[in-house]
RNA sequence: GUCCCGGUAGCUCAGUUGGAUAGAGCAGCAGAUUUCUAAUCUGCAGGUCGGUGGUUCGAUCCCACCCCGGGACGCCA
């Protein structure tokens, strides 16, 4: 995957004023040779590969050099006796080793500053205003099917990224693309109907079966018919299948018949449809707000919405030659590509692919995104691949300022079994999210009732009640840590152990050293002792004083990768630095007065981070566990 | 057959426009605890970065070919 999907404005933060720095000394010190490149050049600082090389280098040097004609060593020396004073104040004198790199060192009142700096409500974390909007698609949801796994990864994939665009201040339009239109529900209404069913008094389950049973039954059994002529089963047998097949063919029609009246608006089918869609999103609502995600009525923008715009797309791209038929269908062909994009059925109908166009359009030219996210399974790459290749050629990447959208899968991959199959039940089927996270829930509520019951436990005093709240969220991020914190374009494998241990890089662990430095700050609130000014002494504080002025950076990288795992991986490093320094670093005791105002200060900073970056993936972080 | 994605420690995975000795977690081993919550910390051990060539001062990263695994391939979404 490419890059940069989202321009950020960067923050100023410590690594941007030494990159700035550095870019001046450059400047400063080519100035004797005649212009080499017209380009700025970039120092490249990165943080450094091991400690004993600072806290920072930079590694322009051998590349300059080369292109200079000189000594890397001799060029580097150059730009850093070039440092501007904003620079060299900053840093302990720069050292430099090996080939040509620059090591970095940061003084201690420098990152006190910069931590003193950053100890507001946004955290160092930038804001845009309102000056860039994004749509993320998330959820996708199909009416009257019970969501699984799959829906778990496209609704907490889609929430964080959007709340990751929110904390950026970024105008965020949530797109929840629902299955609601077409055959398959036509199916699943018109069995209901046949039933004469009460729509509105059904669960999820139930129309999760009639769905299922209407798929079975329209099943064309043409396949099986043939098997069995061509197998020489008795006529007994072969009779049975025809009449399958003539009630699959009834079972068909009346669908069909359905689905005309649905489009054409008949008001007793448009009703029981209404109601087919409240009580799918009923349930999807309740498990949204199990997981914290954001996802209400006014998110849908699914297969529906768009009916009205199907005909005028495919007439766009008729218009613009850029449609053919082939074998009656209307095909979109694209330029060294074998595969062609569907866009018109031969009777005339249009399938999803119409539906994605007409989507790309109203979320670039009436919601006027500049980006548009989708947070859909791995196995669609070719698929949107075409799509957004379609919208490039018909021009409706063009928003009404003029600029150009982009437009951006976040493939994401299977949930696997121990198997290393696609997880299913014992019996087969396809595992529901409400089953997994009941489990979850289960097992997260067993290990905080367990700890509680140790009588020094800082949870012991509490009620069953409130030991159940805390249980169901370590479920919750155990889940959704363990979903998130790798590449999500990956495949994993679903291990409830795993996820659930209190232990190395999970949601848990996360919430643990949350949970630590709330009962510092409280114990710290109740014995009047007050943070003040910071002191950055020992190797502890240092390393964990360095990671928290990593927040910025790491939130609008996670953003311009669209890589939820980029924030975990913050999360888990910060949950370290901070156990380290827990260990080492009494705050409360043994410590004289200004420096446990200064850990007091550090905690609270730690506490606000842990919890600001959770709250991005929509994990809390209790006070107590 | 065409195209796409992956292959890094026993297992699960990071590795941010090519940089110093490839990093974590789990499991294993050795330590630390009358605890500001040990759900923790410190240390040890563990690697032909799938293979072979190429580009480069320098490659897990870029290019070519090959091997293995997964996926997608016109009227489902």
């Amino acid at each position: 995957m490419s890059q940069n999907h989202a321009r950020t404005s960067r923050t100023n933060d410590l690594a941007s004023r030494i990159d700035a720095g550095f870019r001046t000394a450059i400047a400063a010190a080519l100035s004797d040779y005649a212009s080499v490149n017209s380009a700025p050049i970039d120092p490249l600082i990165k943080a450094a590969a091991n400690p004993k090389f600072g806290d920072f280098q930079a590694n322009f040097a051998m590349s300059l050099a080369k292109s200079l004609g000189k000594n890397p060593r001799e060029v580097a020396q150059q730009v850093v006796d070039a440092a501007p004073p904003s620079l060299r104040d900053l840093c302990e004198p720069f050292e430099i080793a090996g080939p040509g790199f620059v090591n970095i060192r940061l003084r201690p009142e420098s990152i006190a500053n910069a931590l003193t700096a950053m100890d507001s409500a946004t955290l160092g974390v930038s804001n845009d205003n309102k000056t860039h909007t994004v749509a993320v698609d998330l959820c996708g949801v199909n009416v009257a099917k019970q969501m699984h796994v799959g829906h778990l990864r496209a609704t907490i994939i889609g929430d964080t990224i959007a709340r990751l665009f929110e904390r950026l201040g970024w105008n965020v339009h949530r797109q929840n693309h629902l299955g609601d239109w077409g055959l398959p529900i036509a199916m699943t209404l018109a069995a209901l109907r046949r039933a004469k069913v009460d729509i509105a008094r059904v669960t999820l389950d139930d129309l999760n079966r009639a769905y299922r049973r209407a798929q079975a039954e329209g099943r064309d059994d043409e396949a099986g018919l043939a098997a069995a002529h061509a197998t020489a089963v008795g006529p007994h047998r072969i009779a049975e299948l025809e009449a399958q097949h003539e009630g699959a063919a009834a079972a068909l029609a009346d669908a069909h018949d359905t689905l005309r009246r649905l489009q054409s608006g008949d008001a007793a089918v448009v009703a029981d449809w209404q109601k087919l869609i409240d009580v799918t999103m009923h349930e999807v609502y309740e498990t949204a707000q199990l997981l914290g995600v954001d996802l209400k009525p006014e998110h849908n923008r699914g297969e529906s919405f768009f009916r009205d715009r199907l005909t005028p797309t495919v007439d766009a791209f008729v218009a613009a030659n850029l449609a053919v038929r082939d074998a009656g269908a209307l095909v979109v062909r694209f330029e060294g590509r074998e595969r062609p994009l569907l866009i018109q059925k031969s009777d005339g109908t249009s399938l999803y692919a119409t539906t994605d166009l007409a989507a790309a359009r109203y979320r670039i030219q009436d919601l006027g995104s500049e980006l548009v996210v989708y947070c859909v399974d791995a196995r669609q790459r070719d698929h949107f691949n075409d799509v957004f290749d379609a919208v490039a050629l018909i021009g409706w990447t063009k928003r009404a300022d003029g600029r150009e959208a982009s437009l951006v899968h976040v493939p994401f991959g299977a949930v696997l079994g121990s198997d290393k199959r696609p997880l299913k039940t014992r019996s087969g089927e396809n595992f529901t999210l409400k089953a997994l996270l009941d489990e979850a829930i289960a097992r997260g509520r067993r290990e905080v009732h367990a700890r509680a019951a140790s009588p020094d436990a800082p949870t012991a005093a509490l009620s069953p009640a409130e030991l159940d709240a805390i249980g169901q969220a370590v479920g919750i991020a155990a889940i959704k840590y363990a979903d998130l914190s790798s590449d999500v374009s990956r495949d994993y494998v679903f291990d409830l152990d795993r996820m659930v241990s209190f232990e190395g890089d999970t949601g848990p662990y996360a919430q643990y050293a949350h949970a630590r430095i709330a009962g510092i700050l409280a114990k710290a609130s109740a014995q009047g002792a007050a943070a003040g000014a910071l002191v950055i002494a020992t190797p502890q504080e240092r390393s964990l004083a360095l990671n928290l002025l990593r927040y910025p950076g790491a939130i609008e990288d996670a953003a311009s990768q669209l890589a939820p795992n980029r924030i975990a991986a913050f999360i888990f490093e910060l949950a370290n630095t901070f156990n380290a320094f827990y260990q080492a670093c009494p705050v409360l005791r043994g410590a004289d007065e200004s420096t446990r105002a200064s850990r007091l200060h550090l905690c609270d900073l730690t506490r606000r981070v842990l919890a600001d970056a959770l709250s991005i993936m929509a994990i809390t972080a209790p006070s107590r566990m």
